[in-house]
DNA sequence: CTAGGGTTAG
């Protein structure tokens, strides 16, 4: 809403309106009517007046810029308040604008007519600009005398930022003395957008000072960059020092204890944010959920989601996506069928999450319901991630002409990632042929994932294929592609133990070996068989065994039941897939210890209890 | 008028 405030000089010329000094425009029907009335009282070239009728126009939610242009074109002698106005709007529209009116050309009308810009006009225009133009403006800032003034300098330090090159906005800052700490805060985000995350911590450490927005800076570019252990320590020290949580640090924090998998952790959080008394708004929301549902604890997800009054599309999606994590592909679906019937529209993003609900819980009927359904409801283009989904959802229930099939009718060049899953299930189906057809032209099309290479080789080494193995591997060493070293985490008490294959940093590590040791004859003794197909080197069947014992999720576990009891339950968070061997053993473990253990792997959980897992072995 | 948080297969 819009206060039309009539100036003095209005006043006084057009004494019938003397009464009505305040006048409301709250939509553009009444902002038509002003501009009518305006007309009749032959104010159309009075800038303060019409100044108010583009404000509205080109600012409000309800307004219309084009509109506001229109009354813009109609001034004879606009002033700068005018042009920084349109220059606001201009810079919050998206861009490339539909309308005829650049952020340039409107400068260049502005300079032209010579109206001089004042220590408004910079900012919305940095902020709408990308490179050529924005060293332009980096110039006529400094010509004009305004290069000391912080929003200038501040937003200028933005558009480099923003526009890729950290090594200008370098120039600007240490060029200045007098930087505050927006600046400082500005160059922190920067610096970790750009991958720089070190320069932005030796900065953010000599920062003259610090606030909230500071240190989430410093946390959300942790989190960003996967260094996830390192946004948390940084939030310890950040508490340490007094310093309260608020939403923005509050969300930037679960979703490093999301990377990491700590429940314990994210439970301290969201009870700081109850405590603090945080409203929970939908980004804050759905933070918090996605937390849940990837630290294993579905239910407290459940239950956050059900206290929401109202739920935006991200909000469906990460709960859709938690269930479809988690094998339980019919919840997900009834979820989505509920945000249908609340009146929600899916995107992309919600139709994948449902597929991914259906590939993992072997709902192939379902999955291809919904992929037809996304086209002939919504009248959605299915993209590469979905057709992706469908071949993995086809491939992993056995149906491989099915999935294959579908690459050749697919709209689009198959991607690495659709070849990947068709090799995926290649690899489970123990089909080498078409794996080591699709297996090549994966790795062709994606030299650099190792996760092709890895796939591919053990497709072989299931076969006895040694030679081939050999070819892989040596394939791999040539490129300078390595497997991805596999490790474990587990949460024990605000600790966060890490365990990678056949580690022995850990400070307990005596006993944990002893503990896998007692653990590993207690399931034998039940009928654990160690499985060493999967294990793809050319070794001996004793070494393989060996390397098989080691597995960092092994450790994890015997460190788990050192720290627990029974009844209890065990949390551990793989980076790889689990193997076909350990998650045998894990059943095992499950049962002869009775342990809750809730696994969550590179793709989604296994809820291992009583000697079942929830995935029921399809995965 | 400048810096900060959400969903995405294999």
């Amino acid at each position: 809403m819009v206060v039309l405030v009539s100036s003095s000089s209005f006043n006084h010329h057009h004494c019938h309106y003397h009464n009505h000094n305040a006048i409301s425009i709250s939509t553009m029907s009444d902002l038509r009517q002003y501009h009518s009335l305006v007309v009749r009282l032959g104010l159309s070239s009075h800038n303060p007046t019409v100044a108010r009728l583009i404000k509205f126009a080109a600012l409000s939610p309800s307004g219309d810029l084009s509109y506001a242009l229109r009354l813009f074109r109609l001034l004879p002698t606009p002033d700068a308040f005018i042009y920084n106005t349109l220059f606001l709007a201009l810079s919050s529209h998206p861009s490339p604008s539909p309308l005829s009116l650049s952020p340039s050309r409107l400068l260049s009308h502005m300079l032209h007519h010579s109206v001089s810009p004042n220590h408004f006009t910079f900012p919305p225009l940095l902020r709408a600009s990308s490179l050529p133009f924005g060293r332009q403006l980096h110039s006529l800032i400094y010509k004009l005398g305004f290069s000391s003034d912080s929003f200038a300098r501040n937003n200028l330090l933005c558009m480099y930022l923003e526009c890729g090159c950290p090594y200008d906005a370098c120039k600007v800052f240490y060029a200045s003395l007098d930087c505050d700490i927006v600046a400082w805060t500005t160059m922190v985000t920067g610096f970790s957008k750009a991958g720089l995350i070190d320069h932005a911590r030796a900065l953010f450490d000599t920062m003259p000072e610090r606030n909230l927005v500071s240190w989430n800076a410093m946390i959300a570019g942790y989190v960003q960059a996967g260094l996830f252990k390192e946004a948390l320590d940084l939030f310890d020290q950040m508490q340490a020092q007094g310093i309260e949580i608020n939403k923005y640090v509050g969300a930037s924090v679960l979703s490093a204890c999301t990377g990491l998998g700590t429940l314990e952790k994210g439970e301290f959080i969201h009870t700081q944010i109850q405590s603090k008394r945080i409203k929970l708004d939908s980004k804050l929301a759905t933070t918090l959920i996605d937390m849940y549902c990837k630290c294993g604890c579905l239910e407290k997800a459940i239950e956050v989601f059900n206290s929401l009054p109202a739920k935006k599309l991200s909000t469906w999606n990460c709960m859709i996506g938690g269930f479809a994590i988690h094998g339980r592909g019919i919840d997900a679906i009834q979820v989505f069928k509920n945000m249908e019937s609340q009146g929600g529209l899916p995107d992309d993003i919600t139709f994948l999450n449902v597929l991914i609900a259906c590939a993992h819980s072997r709902l192939v009927a379902e999955g291809k319901h919904y992929f037809d359904y996304m086209v002939q409801k919504y009248n959605m283009e299915p993209k590469m991630e979905h057709y992706g989904c469908m071949v993995d959802m086809l491939g992993r229930a056995g149906l491989l002409k099915e999935a294959k099939q579908l690459i050749l009718e697919m709209p689009m060049e198959p991607n690495a990632d659709i070849l990947g899953a068709l090799l995926g299930a290649c690899k489970i189906h123990g089909v080498v042929d078409l794996g080591q057809e699709i297996g090549k032209r994966a790795i062709e099309l994606d030299p650099l994932n190792s996760g092709r290479y890895v796939l591919l080789a053990n497709l072989f080494a299931g076969a006895g294929r040694w030679d081939d193995v050999a070819e892989v591997r040596k394939l791999m060493g040539d490129r300078g592609v390595h497997k991805e070293a596999g490790h474990s985490l587990i949460e024990m008490n605000g600790v966060l133990n890490k365990f990678v294959c056949g580690g022995r940093s850990h400070p307990q590590g005596k006993e944990i070996y002893s503990m896998l040791d007692e653990m590993l004859e207690r399931i034998k003794a039940e009928g654990y068989v160690a499985d060493a197909g999967v294990v793809s080197h050319d070794l001996t069947k004793e070494q393989k065994v060996e390397a098989l014992y080691y597995h960092s999720e092994k450790l994890a576990i015997a460190f788990g039941l050192i720290h627990t009891r029974a009844g209890d339950t065990i949390r551990i968070t793989k980076n790889l897939r689990v193997c076909r061997d350990c998650h045998e053993a894990t059943k095992f473990v499950s049962r002869v210890f009775d342990r809750e253990i809730i696994l969550r792997d590179r793709n989604r959980f296994h809820h291992f209890k009583r000697g079942d897992c929830s995935c029921k072995d399809y995965w």
